[in-house]
DNA sequence: TATAAAACCTGTAGCCACTACAGGTTCAGG
DNA sequence: CCTGAACCTGTAGTGGCTACAGGTTTTATA
């Protein structure tokens, strides 16, 4: 009386994730997600563990992780000893990485308002904007 | 007497912009620089319209501006009407798609954060960060 | 002036994380 | 049983470079 467990088409999978069917196919075929099953007829069958794997890797990736890294989360998820220290410094190093991100478009963010403003403040000839771009000097 | 401008080499031009002479070579190849004269044996001679071009296109690339509208923007800088308004309104669409950048990037460091702050507060065994985003329902 | 080294030339392939085909096969509903 | 949707594989394209390979030209030194 062994209880089957329920499988997915990649379909089903990509409504039940929010990741599109080619994108998983993608997943397999970089070894990010775990190779499924078939059909007699080489149709893809998924199961939940293949589900909370995408589920996680979805989420990984909306928090910005890049493919190699999420592999190695998921080999450290794999792994029992030592991992949370592990899993901890990847983040936090991520967190360092993204928030460079954001110093780097805060800055880019401040140059393009005082374009902007030097544009709306215009009463001259020619536009300041491909002034400035042209010719400031730094 | 016809004053001879300047020309320079790629490497000169590399040096004296910050841009790489990998980099030079493609932005000629995909239109946005101006392909410079040659010398008998076939070596690229910039002059300093190309220089103040190429700093240009550098402080565009700085901005996050993508090649496509930096084409666009040099478009508009040689033509001389309407312009200013033309290119206000691309800095400013441009500005919008830095601040939504911003905004994501915001919310991956907050829940980033997050995660780090569960993990030092773990006492429990197994990683906290692991377990949220494997068994997260949302 | 000869030669060696640096810089240049072209063309192509690789990076990342997908996305979008083409051309064929299998599955599910009626 | 049949149709049409979903699936299969493999390949090429995206953007903005970067990194070769294999050859030519220029430049600096002896």
């Amino acid at each position: 009386m062994t209880t089957e467990s329920p499988t997915y088409s990649r379909g089903q999978l990509a409504r039940s994730t929010g990741v599109k069917g080619e994108t998983i196919r993608y997943y397999e075929q970089c070894g990010l997600l775990a190779a499924p099953g078939r059909t007699a007829g080489g149709h893809r069958m998924y199961t939940d563990d293949h589900k909370r794997q995408l589920n996680f890797i979805r989420r990984c990736r909306e928090l910005g992780f890049a493919i190699s890294e999420i592999t190695g989360l998921l080999d450290l998820a794999q792994t029992d000893e030592k991992t949370c220290e592990q899993v901890r410094q990847a983040t936090a190093a991520h967190l360092v990485d993204v928030q460079a991100k954001i110093k780097d478009l805060r800055a880019m963010e401040r140059t393009l308002k005082d374009l902007i403003g030097q544009c709306d403040a215009n009463s001259t000839a020619g536009c300041p904007i491909i002034d400035i771009l042209l010719f400031q000097s730094h």
